[in-house]
DNA sequence: GACAAATCTTTCCACTGGCAAGATTGAGGA
DNA sequence: TCCTCAATCTTGCCAGTGGAAAGATTTGTC
């Protein structure tokens, strides 16, 4: 079932995957105001010190869980995209449900990931995860137009008008200030109703005056 | 200075004030993750239980203090509203950068405030607060056409939409991945910049196909 | 002035994260 | 083969945290 290999009471074998696991279930069961690094060793039965070796301390962890989760991140807008029509603006529409998808799907690590601040240094896991989702968005909306992503600076603010617009949905759906159901969030109907809305308020245009 | 009316050992006779006060100054200089009442208690001077006689817990002290952000938030759009130009466009735009300028001045507050649920309770104070910054957008909106606030579903969505809109923009901006000057964001020059950058990204307008 | 309620303190307990030191295991070299 | 050594995990400890319970002090009311 799991991936874990050993079962030897020393060296777990997988014990990196293994708390992660834990850890993105904790977060789900309990939220992030109580996580517990305590309690994730208590459910894979190691002693409240293991987590440490692997991730340094608690910051570590939550970089760790917040790397995997831009990981399904961009996994769920490429599924959704995948499955869209074939045409850029149904591909770009794709990606943004997928999206929500996540935001629905994981409320806690979604809010986990984008809490975290960016953080200066590129080299870093955690940086790498976020430019390849961010990448896949700036990508769906080049192809609008067919040109390179991120090519002038026009094309630049057009990637942050989708990304705002898209994650502002995502989270005040997720605070509860946005009427969508939120039982059962990957329900197909749940889905219908909240890319409906996406369309709707994606494509809304004042005017000036 | 402060609003403290007594200084007898007992009976500090604005504790609940002084409280949300060293609670709000303690969020700004050591943000919502380490948030500890003990500290907070330290700080007005009394003992570490006395906070929760005003606010039965850490979580009602979160709510107090999240009442108090959404104040802070609509005081921010109406003082920017105020100063806009007498249009009904100028004045919207006038709100969503008040909200801006409310999420850069204290970023931690924007983050616990909208980290909350909204709860199903309409009769507490925060549901309170958070209706009434609520329904200065939605007026803002129904303003462009002079209709009343959320008359019909179709100016529903366009005040989500801006909501939505303006929203995300802080929420990414606070994270680090929309490259505003975040230093002094009080400063003239960086709200003028993020003003620039919020009334493109508004108007940006994808069209399908 | 006495009594009741509100306000604040003291004391205690369970829980948390991190450090230090030790125990167990696996890997690689003589 | 055996031995050393690094990696992994445990145990024991400590300061800090939030909350409950009980007591001390002040204010308001009759």
């Amino acid at each position: 079932m799991s991936g874990a290999t050993k079962a030897s009471s020393y060296h777990h074998g997988d014990l990196r995957r293994a708390i992660l696991d834990a850890g993105e279930a904790e977060l789900t069961e309990r939220g992030l105001a109580s996580f517990s690094l305590r309690r994730v060793a208590a459910r894979v039965g190691v002693s409240h010190t293991a987590p440490s070796h692997h991730f340094g301390d608690t910051a570590g962890m939550i970089a760790a869980l917040a790397e995997r989760g831009f990981g399904r991140l961009l996994a769920c807008m490429e599924a959704r995209q995948a499955s869209a029509a074939d045409t850029p603006y149904d591909r770009l529409m794709g990606s943004g449900m997928g999206y929500l998808d996540f935001a629905f799907a994981n409320p806690a690590l979604f809010r986990l990931v984008f809490g975290l601040p960016k953080g200066p240094s590129p080299n870093s896991d955690l940086h790498r995860a976020s430019e390849a989702a961010f990448m896949h968005l700036a990508g769906a909306v080049a192809n609008l137009y067919g040109s390179a992503p991120l090519a002038h600076p026009r094309a630049q603010e057009e990637v942050l008008a989708c990304w705002t617009r898209v994650h502002g949905l995502a989270e005040l759906a997720l605070s509860g200030y946005i009427p969508l159901r939120a039982d059962d969030p990957n329900s197909p109907e749940a889905r219908a109703e909240r890319d409906a809305l996406f369309r709707r308020l994606f494509e809304v245009h004042l005017l000036p005056r």
